[in-house]
Formats: C-alpha cells, sequence, structure tokens
DNA sequence: TCCTAATTGATATGAGACATATCAATGTTG
DNA sequence: CAACATTGATATGTCTCATATCAATTAGGA
C-alpha cells in the first residue's frame, strides 16, 4: 500500500460544498470568537447585543431580536441576563416594551468586546490575504439575508 | 420625523462582521438544504454520511466523524439510527469496529440526495452570479479547516 | 368610538447540535 | 508482556432554535 502507517483520510466530495464550506467556517469562527469572548466572560451572542444596544440606545428587545434573526422567546432569557449582570438597563416606553441602554459597566464591556471582535476577524483576514475581502461580503450578504 | 410609519430598522456595526456574514449565510443555507431534503426523509447530516459513505465504502464510523467533525459520541445515534432505517449496513472489521456500506436503499436514497444537493446549491449559486465561486470556496476552505 | 388585529414580553416545552467524562473491549507498540 | 491508544457506547449537560400559548397593551379599520 502506498502510505502504510498514514493515518486514513477519507475522500470526501462534501468538502467543496458551499453550504458544507459555509457551516465548517463559520463554526471554527464562532469557536474561535467564543475563546476571545471568555475574557469579558460573555458569549458571542451576548457580545453581538452589547454592540447592537450601543448603536442603537433606545431600542427595545423585540427590534434586537428581528435584527439578528433571534426568536422573540429566545430574546427574553438573553436580555434578563445581561440586565441582572447590570451590563443593560430598562425603562419603560409603553406599557409593554422597554428601552434598552448601556449601564456603564455595559458600555465598558462593549468596548471591550468591540476590540476583542477586530482582533478576531484581523486574525481570520490573515487566512485570505489574496481574496478580495470586499467581494466576499458582497457575496455572503445576499444568502444572510436570504430566511429572517 | 423621516419616514412616520416605516418598521424600525436598527443600525447593524454587525452586519458586516465576516464572522456574523458566515454564520448567517450558513443558517440561511442549512434551513434551505433541510427543507429540500425533506422530500427523501433525511436531515442535512444523514445525507452528509450517505455521500460519504457511497465515496468510502468500507469506512468506519469515526473516520466519518473524523472528516466531518462530529465527535465520536454523537456519531452514534447517527449511524445507529441510519442502520435501523436499512440506508446503511455494518460488518465487523475488528474487533471493535464496523465496516459501513450502503444498502440498496440507502444507494437510491444516496443519488437523490445528490441531486438534490446539487439543485440546492444551485439555487443559492444564482444569487452569486458576479462572484467567482472558485475564489470564494479558496477564501472559505483555510478557514473551515481552522479547527477540527 | 368600538371591535378586531397585531405586537410585546413572558413562560413552558421540545428538538437538535455539540461537548465532556467515563467505560469495556480491543488493538498497537515499545 | 505492559503501557498506551482507539473504538463504539452510554450518560449527561449546555446552547441554539423552534412552537404554542398567554395576558397586557397598542394600533387600525368599520
Amino acid at each position: 500500500m502506498e502510505k502504510p502507517n498514514a493515518p486514513k483520510e477519507l475522500h470526501d466530495p462534501i468538502a467543496s460544498r458551499l453550504g458544507y464550506l459555509l457551516r465548517r467556517a463559520s463554526a471554527t469562527m464562532m469557536a474561535d470568537l467564543g475563546e476571545a469572548l471568555g475574557a469579558v466572560g460573555l458569549r458571542p451572542v451576548e457580545g453581538t447585543i452589547l454592540i447592537l444596544v450601543g448603536a442603537n440606545p433606545g431600542c427595545i428587545q423585540s427590534e434586537l431580536g428581528r435584527s439578528l434573526g433571534i426568536k422573540r422567546a429566545n430574546m427574553v432569557p438573553l436580555i434578563a441576563g445581561l440586565t441582572a449582570q447590570n451590563y443593560l438597563e430598562k425603562s419603560p416606553v409603553d406599557g409593554r416594551s422597554f428601552a434598552l441602554s448601556l449601564t456603564p459597566r455595559g458600555e465598558e464591556a462593549r468596548a471591550r468586546v468591540d476590540g476583542i471582535m477586530d482582533a478576531h476577524e484581523a486574525g481570520f483576514a490573515r487566512l485570505l490575504a489574496d481574496v478580495d475581502q470586499q467581494q466576499l461580503r458582497a457575496a455572503l450578504s445576499p444568502i444572510a439575508s436570504g430566511r429572517d
């Protein structure tokens, strides 16, 4: 046989499929971001929410959910957790909804998250030296918007 | 105000991040593939396994797991399910592992899955008319291989 | 204005993906 | 042979995501 003691590697006709590549690439980046955000004690979703609230003070959790593709029901524990940890503040705007904003602690965390995300993306951008980043984003955007 | 009755849309400084785009694009394609594969009664993972076993008859489930980035523990119910439904056959090669192969029913399903996946990818390829597909795959591959 | 619709936050609940720890049986290697 | 690694399996826990339902509230059309 050609390579007697080589670890067997399967022929993979799936590896070239776009959907599969997206899934695996996304998982890789999510795992990396998750580790990086461990330094702040936040998960990627939570970091994302802080950034989004920072950019949209006064927004309500339903809007956040729509923007992130997260169902209302699943936003509840997320916002509750961030509020309980004093990252977010709620103030009633309606009889039913609350304007969200960052607490000072939340703003501090948001800034750290932003820096961590920059570094995280820069690391992967290095893997893509010879790829047109603008074109890559242009390619992914319409797919990402496909089902919201 | 500028647009009185427009549904509020948040400013989203996250939407341009590569990792986020990958995650959303991947979710969109997975959902679409999931629907398409509903016609065969298989989930995306299961379809992928049939294709992989078809291309590598005699492989064992640990190899499949490594190739797909699925932990050994999580392969067990997958292979058991496909075997119970008579898509896969096991024959002992070791005292501990089994050579996997497609049953006739499995081969038939594999062929249908392959066709469905082709159509599925073609649909999204249309969204990327002006993007170099080769370059896109070249960009994603190194990221996808980052953490296995 | 009044009645119906839709929206919001909340709760309960279930499916699926993925991880870790552990185990017995079996191979492999020094 | 003895130490180690691998395989399949089981149990278990977390996280994401989905649906159904609810009460309160708001918005819109007749």
